[in-house]
DNA sequence: AAATATACTACTAATTTAATAGGAATTAAA
DNA sequence: TTTAATTCCTATTAAATTAGTAGTATATTT
């Protein structure tokens, strides 16, 4: 599982590449209200996210965040990792956060290793062409097929 | 991130699976020790995945586990989840351990729970048709082919 | 100057997971 | 029949991680 802080930056994220086009950018307190997520906690992701070179922010009244590069370009992968988030189901196989496991003698004769990195590159895979501008995508075709449905 | 308690209920039913066609049994002490798992918390586990009807025990002296069926039936994913290891990177989107979004208004509407899903799909896949047998096989390969480098 | 933002960092709370403790029950063998 | 070796069971503690909060400094607009 990933963090919470790293679903919430993808749902931050997704609310400011809504406004790219328009140029402009949105307050803490308007993420936060709009997705359901604990205003300070918001704060101190947005921060990793602005030291992660994927966000600007503009201080000072009427200030706020907006992303720094076209929705197209920022990628499910990049944000779970700008924000700590593990993808590997174990640390032996994590490329962000690897830990040598302390029971193998050989890593690279290790079947489990060998299955788990076949996993990791699936899910990296997936997570690594999905973009925020498909996440958009991908819900107005939900939409459209849901209204369908309901005919 | 799977728990540490399905990784070494993994490496400890492999050891099983070694010993299965002499039918022979293996004490908590000897895996323990043969796989570096500390022997208390290593017992838990297996009384875990006795429970959930994965091996069988003989009590007392010369007692010990064994599999209850072949190593071509146990699946590297019935394994985590016996053992309380979710699969998913979202609980929104795991089948076993499952909880509603608190901040999506409707989940068949939201594009991170569309690719969750996917992702969740590609992890199963590979870990469901993955057994002990095959566990050890692709370990006989990796020598292999750790042995033909050497040369 | 007042109001409204972000910046920063330290702290606390809550939850989960890992590991241990300790004795009861069972079995085999001395 | 006693002893040693083992599983069975459940409660508890310890450790680590994650979630969330607090409070103050700094910047910007009106």
């Amino acid at each position: 599982m990933i963090p919470k802080r790293s679903k919430y930056a993808i749902q931050a994220l997704k609310c400011l590449a809504k406004v790219y086009r328009e140029k402009k950018h949105l307050s803490i307190a308007t993420i936060a209200e709009e997705e359901n997520i604990p205003r300070k906690f918001l704060e101190t992701i947005l921060l990793q996210l602005r030291n992660g070179g994927m966000v600007g922010s503009k201080m000072g009244a009427t200030g706020g965040y907006f992303l720094v590069k076209h929705p197209d370009e920022i990628v499910l992968s990049s944000i779970i990792r700008a924000t700590g988030g593990p993808i590997a189901l174990l640390p032996c196989v994590s490329l962000n956060f690897y830990e040598e496991c302390t029971e193998c003698p050989h890593e690279e004769l290790c079947g489990l290793h060998d299955v788990m990195l076949e996993v990791r590159e699936a899910s990296i895979h997936i997570l690594s062409k999905t973009s925020l501008a498909d996440l958009i995508l991908r819900e107005k075709k939900l939409l459209r097929k849901s209204e369908n449905k309901r005919k």
